[in-house]
DNA sequence: CCCGGAACCTGAAGGC
DNA sequence: TGCCTTCAGGTTCCGG
């Protein structure tokens, strides 16, 4: 399931593929896939449309389109961009055809994922808060974050609207790094607590990001390759195993309906 | 503003 | 073996 550091990884692999290509044609397998504008206009307005960027911003990706405009795709739970010139592969849902024969299949098996064409990114992009690898990202802002809220800290991390692109996934394992209970009320957070979260957050994605992304369930890379973060994981989906740095074995409880992993006796 | 739950989807996994 | 139920989870929407 991609997260910011598979996002990140999709960017960085489909862009030398994409960038200077002029997109000839979408095919849209599942309409429903389509945010906006309607089919009709989605056509005319994707042809002959070169992509002049692409950029990632929380969970988000966004193609730049020449003559201003971008596309921008969400992959979901089960959503995969892959670059091929052969036929497509299973539960492929969109295919944006290039003009050097080349494809992007939008694979994507729960049909979660979703495409939007629209002129100004802002009217997507807005609701999204902090990128969590910027300089602007401090631990005084997540004490700030916190400050009002008393749900637990494991939802607090996967609201978009204060840090984009955290998932379940690197949730579980910032604060398994950081030695937090998930289900720790967010404003209930000491000050050195939560700059040991903010450090533990950095430290997850960016290393995720140097091994390319976590191949859990249904996540390749644009190549059709699997990314390694998943086997350097800590807790995240290895309920009943032993805690790496105890042994204890890892519980699973649900938080806000999403199974949460932790060590119940390294986080308190 | 804050919080929690349902809905959207379908393949995989588990129960009987 | 096979049918049925449950689970998985990012985002949006809705009600309290």
């Amino acid at each position: 399931m991609p997260e910011l550091p598979e996002v990140e990884t999709i960017k960085n692999e489909l862009l030398p593929h994409v960038v200077w290509r002029t997109i000839k044609s979408v095919t849209l397998y599942w309409e429903r896939m389509l945010r906006q504008p309607s089919p009709a206009e989605f056509y005319s307005g994707i042809s002959e449309r070169k992509i002049t960027g692409l950029s990632r911003r929380g969970k988000y990706l966004v193609f730049k389109l020449d003559g201003g405009g971008c596309l921008i795709a969400h992959l979901k739970m089960s959503g995969s961009l892959l670059i091929g010139r052969d036929s497509p592969p299973e539960y492929t849902r969109a295919i944006i055809h290039l003009d050097d024969g080349s494809n992007i299949f939008f694979r994507d098996p729960r049909k979660f994922g979703n495409l939007q064409l629209v002129k100004d990114s802002v009217t997507v992009l807005c609701k999204l808060g902090i990128e969590p690898l910027s300089p602007d990202f401090t631990p005084e802002i997540l004490y700030d974050s916190f400050n009002k809220r008393k749900a637990p800290v494991k939802a607090v991390l996967l609201d978009q609207s204060l840090i984009a692109g955290i998932g379940n996934m690197y949730a579980d394992e910032a604060l398994f790094t950081a030695g937090i209970h998930p289900s720790r009320p967010a404003n209930n957070l000491s000050r050195t607590e939560v700059k040991r979260l903010h450090s533990a957050l950095r430290d997850v994605l960016q290393k995720a990001i140097g091994n390319k992304g976590a191949s859990v369930n249904t996540y390749f890379r644009p190549g059709g390759e699997q990314g390694t973060a998943h086997s350097h994981f800590r807790v995240a989906h290895r309920g009943g195993k032993p805690c790496p740095a105890c042994g204890t074995p890892i519980q699973r409880i649900p938080i806000r309906h999403r199974g949460s992993y932790f060590c119940p006796k390294c986080q308190a």
